[in-house]
DNA sequence: TCCATGTTAGTCAAAATGATCAGTGATTCC
DNA sequence: GGAATCACTGATCATTTTGACTAACATGGA
């Protein structure tokens, strides 16, 4: 329906916010805690839903609870000519979390994840055979200072 | 129930990767769909709510939803002696999604969000003047060349 | 003013849920 | 070897929730 540019309302804040605090509510009793009707409870989940305002479900997991305890950031340079092969490598690389291209100095900031330092090493081989990419430098990551939210946002908004 | 420890086995990441590409399948039909008693299927839901492995549902909200459609990564150098400070500070900046203390030269890398350019320079700015943080330097974020995922991830595994 | 949209409030049958239980296989531990 | 533990199955049950539909009301824009 909506493509990529919906943009939540008050109301949706405070349904996602609410589902936070109790994930397994039903509809219903949601409606009240919030002093909505059902219906528009309803309406405002299946929007969301289908908004593209969401990431899947399953980037909810934490890499540790699947044996990735260890996280780094990987800040790369590449040949630019050669950016496309070099995102196609990438993105074929599991423990590749996430990668964005930052004005300055590094072309491209990895996120990656692994099982241990040792394993670590391998990922982080594997990204620097990539095509196009010239040069990396991996660092560990040592402590989750504030881990990733939108609580922060949401509520700030309210 | 579980603390932060439980390890997903193959049978909640299929759960997970099943709910991805159908997020409001009845757990009737997804046992079906995998092969699984409905018994099992409500255990290991109910299980994974539980476990902490999973974040909150409003880490799903993409920013750009909520017209936070400029991203950066802030590096920040501290007073080491006022880590703590400065990391209280940091939390309560509803821009600031993450913070993370990697290895290496710099002392805190900061995930933050803004409206726009404009706006960013405020966050910056908020983040610069954080107790113990004694000098910053903000990458605005391009282009998100792989948006944040765990679908190879757990595909992987499997 | 009329129209479109979002909300409320209510109904309905159909469906899903959570809670059980007993039976079974696998694994571990003694 | 045998006992205990654990997870899964397949089944039942009453209760609840759901999705789909109304109609009425408020709001804001054309």
């Amino acid at each position: 329906m909506t493509p990529e540019s919906y943009q939540l309302d008050d109301t949706d804040r405070r349904i996602l916010l609410a589902l936070d605090e109790d994930p397994r509510v039903p509809t219903m009793m949601l409606a009240q805690r919030l002093g909505l009707a059902r219906g528009t409870v309803q309406t405002r989940m299946e929007r969301l839903a289908n908004s593209g305002a969401l990431r899947p479900n399953s980037s909810r997991v934490k890499p540790a609870s699947v044996g990735r305890g260890v996280s780094a950031v990987v800040s790369a340079e590449l040949d630019q000519s050669h950016l496309e092969e070099a995102i196609a490598a990438l993105s074929l690389i599991p423990e590749v979390l996430e990668c964005v291209a930052p004005a300055g100095d590094t072309d491209l900031l990895i996120r990656a994840v692994a099982k241990d330092p040792d394993d670590l090493y391998r990922v982080s081989e594997e990204i620097r055979l990539c095509p196009g990419i010239t040069r990396t430098s991996t660092s560990m990551i040592l402590r989750d200072v504030i881990p990733y939210r939108t609580t922060a946002l949401l509520n700030h908004l309210g």
